[in-house]
DNA sequence: GTCTATACGCAGATAGAC
DNA sequence: GTCTATCTGCGTATAGAC
């Protein structure tokens, strides 16, 4: 009883979302080179491969496909991440997974990124409010565990508001300086801001 | 031997430089809330109270206005704030008065920082240059303070340049959370990041 | 799903009087 | 230095064929 309705509609499905992922990552990359008022519908259009009127077909909206952008770096990072607070393990190795965590992903969608963190104005009222509440939840979650540290004793700070963000700008700021191909990899500005934030910042002891 | 034309040609200019300032000012804010490229000139003439033509006597582009408000968050402090690094006293007690410095000019212009740290896209290449090369001295100067710390023996990190970008995305960062009016005063978290970066990041004991 | 053709509103900028 | 009036082009978005 196979229904060749259904196996077909799976892959054609698969080919618009891919279209759709294609518009977005073009947009992404130019918007962070030239900034997203500069850059006209006829322009994303260009790099995708088609006219500017196709892309209403994916888009209501050039404001839509910024709205995309700023999400894969707010719901993507609170999904994806978040989790790893909540597994086995002290404050101290839980938050530095999330630090790994997140500088792989920041380097994944690094262009993303740059728009994500610029271009918040240009949202509509509605769409920023969705981008600002993924935004407090994370900052809300890495101010918990710090709370968790201090309360276990790992972590010795003065204010753990401030600290979380210290951290998550420490963290977010990468995106304007690094770029893939120099001397260090990510991996080694992982390490290296693990020390620097885990350790230094919070005062946690390696053995934690 | 009085000249009439010379004691009233200062005040003539001084009134017209405060003219200057304000629009700067009101577009700042505005710019600040709205966005750059959702605020028409006819937006911020009337902040100031008068026509968005008489905006053009003073300023010759819209763009020239961002140009303005992205100097005073960075030639600004390069000028007023990096001689402190200059001065006598250690590694550590320099880089402590450029930290609280930059925080007081930060709070003194903080919508001036928001506009300054995200809308650095819509200046022509020129100013982008222009503001690029004074970020790039003050970023240099704090890392080459820190070098200096670390052959001092006062300060130990890792990666001089990691730590400098560290310490200078925390301190930007600020203007992005921080209200005045709150529970902590912008001397108070000038008091915690002190001790959060030059103490706990870059090692520097209390004695230094 | 992509195209050609086009509508149309808005915002930056100018002209020239006062 | 500020005004009124106006231009002009650009860029989002739509209509409708294929």
């Amino acid at each position: 009883m196979t229904q060749p309705s259904e196996v077909t509609a799976l892959p054609r499905q698969q080919r618009t979302r891919q279209r759709r992922d294609d518009i977005v990552a073009n947009a992404a990359d130019i918007f962070a080179r030239e900034g997203y008022s500069k850059v006209g519908m006829r322009d994303i259009a260009d790099a995708v491969g088609i006219k500017g009127a196709s892309l209403y077909h994916h888009f209501p909206s050039k404001e839509d496909i910024l709205f995309a952008i700023c999400l894969t770096v707010t719901q993507e990072p609170a999904e994806e991440n978040l989790p790893l607070l909540d597994a086995a393990g002290t404050p101290t190795e839980r938050l530095s997974s999330l630090v790994r965590a997140h500088l792989v992903h920041l380097n994944r969608r690094r262009v993303e990124y740059i728009v994500g963190l610029h271009e918040l104005a240009s949202l509509t009222p509605e769409h920023r409010t969705v981008i600002e509440d993924y935004r407090r939840q994370y900052q809300r979650r890495v101010r918990d565990v710090i709370t968790a540290g201090m309360r276990s004793g790992e972590f010795t700070v003065p204010d753990a508001r401030l600290a979380s963000f210290a951290l998550t700008d420490m963290l977010n700021g990468i995106s304007n300086w690094f770029h893939d191909g120099g001397e260090l990899s990510i991996e080694d500005v992982a390490d290296n801001y693990v020390e620097l934030a885990v350790h230094r910042i919070l005062g946690a002891s390696h053995g934690n």
